[in-house]
DNA sequence: TCGTAGATTTAGACGTGTCTAAATTTCTTC
DNA sequence: GAAGAAATTTAGACACGTCTAAATCTACGA
């Protein structure tokens, strides 16, 4: 479709990214990006001109239909080479994100397609995250986070944000990953720490680091 | 090691590719990546002031060590992803360069080292063409060019430009790959045509056709 | 050796994407 | 509702990489 450089995907992306229903404030795209709000102003205007986002001066902006159909496009990218990443190149979860962010702008749609076929069409990343489909719909996505769970929760790990690569790598070594099993053992309301229980061994996660982590509830055994 | 731009990368890159052991001129580099001569100027200055190339006024550039390391490794990277993309993604060898062309740039030290020791350390790209070793040495080389045979000459492919992906569809369509045996069966000095023989049917081909192959003589049977 | 064709560089401009500092608008709080 | 705080935009600057047009240099033939 459009040959938008690399920094209008990467500002369409964290738009998305950010997205939650209303408009998408300058300053949390300046600090998603690492840029000073006033860049972020100036792409804003250029990307609106383009009718890539509708723009109410002071009031933020909002993805038009054709920008949200490119990050999207972005996404699924950096998803799916994530996971092929993970799966043909034995790339650990915590490696996969920074190269993906690299690649997702430069592999072709012939690329993309091919990875997904071998992948078999696959609808989540190796942390989760949904997969946009080709026609930029998004699979389920978990929304509960460990840090709002309750004591004696039994809750299934579903999705990690992908940004902490520390995190993922202490995850690991406990052996959480998706799909393991979980039960909060303790919640420190004062210091906002979360203990878990998991195969036998304990692990006390920080406020930041349960926020990241999106769980299930586990269905009922009748 | 150096963190260099894209373009800068793609500099280097021709002019490595365009060393024929003088000086590269101005105009063959401008020619190389579709540039304006004032271009190039401008760019040279800045990569003689970075140390990558020296430059004398009016006489065309050289790589310094730095810049010649900087230009291996990204040959290296090109090469390893063409036969990656052949290999794993089943990619023919006329679409392998446009999308390592642009993957190139893109990919981490650790990802190169991943897919060539998938890859078992390869030696040759799909077309023939040497992949540099880490530290920047070049296997040997085939650069005698189909052009240059005498009729009667029986051939083996060794290497073909990459460069044209028309020509390459039609090499596969008569059957010519690496490693096929070829005989010149008449060369029209006029218009330059080269005719060969290949498994029983008759190939004509253009001058610059014939000077983008290159060939090995058949070793002789004893 | 001279003159000129061709190659190269210089000059000046432009678009992209970034910055800091200053101006403006909106929000919060009293 | 007004004042100050916070967010946003504007103004002006800069590096990168590109261009065209003009100036300059080199090489080659007469
Ligand atoms: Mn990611
Ligand atoms: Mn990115
Ligand atoms: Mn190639
Ligand atoms: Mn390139």
């Amino acid at each position: 479709m459009k040959d938008l450089s690399q920094t209008m995907q990467d500002y369409l992306k964290a738009i998305a990214t950010l997205d939650r229903g209303g408009e998408v404030s300058t300053t949390d795209i300046a600090a998603a990006l690492k840029v000073s709000p006033a860049s972020v102003t100036s792409m804003i205007k250029r990307l609106a001109s383009m009718k890539l986002i509708q723009h109410k001066a002071y009031r933020g902006v909002v993805l038009t239909h054709a920008g949200r159909k490119v990050a999207m496009e972005i996404i699924r990218h950096h998803r799916l080479i994530e996971l092929y990443l993970a799966e043909a190149l034995g790339y650990t979860w915590d490696q996969v994100h920074a190269e993906a962010e690299n690649l997702e702008h430069h592999i072709s749609e012939d690329f993309e397609d091919r990875i997904a076929k071998i992948l078999g069409d696959p609808k989540y990343d190796p942390h989760g995250d949904p997969i946009p489909t080709k026609d930029g719909h998004l699979p389920p996505t978990v929304h509960d986070r460990l840090c709002d769970a309750d004591v004696d929760d039994v809750l299934i790990v579903r999705r990690v944000n992908d940004d902490d690569a520390e995190l993922l790598r202490t995850l690991t070594e406990h052996g959480i990953g998706l799909a393991t099993t979980v039960r909060v053992v303790e919640r420190d309301e004062t210091s906002g720490h979360i203990t878990i229980r998991v195969r036998r061994t304990t692990v006390r996660l920080q406020h930041s680091s349960a926020s990241r982590i999106f769980v299930e509830r586990q269905a009922v055994v009748s």
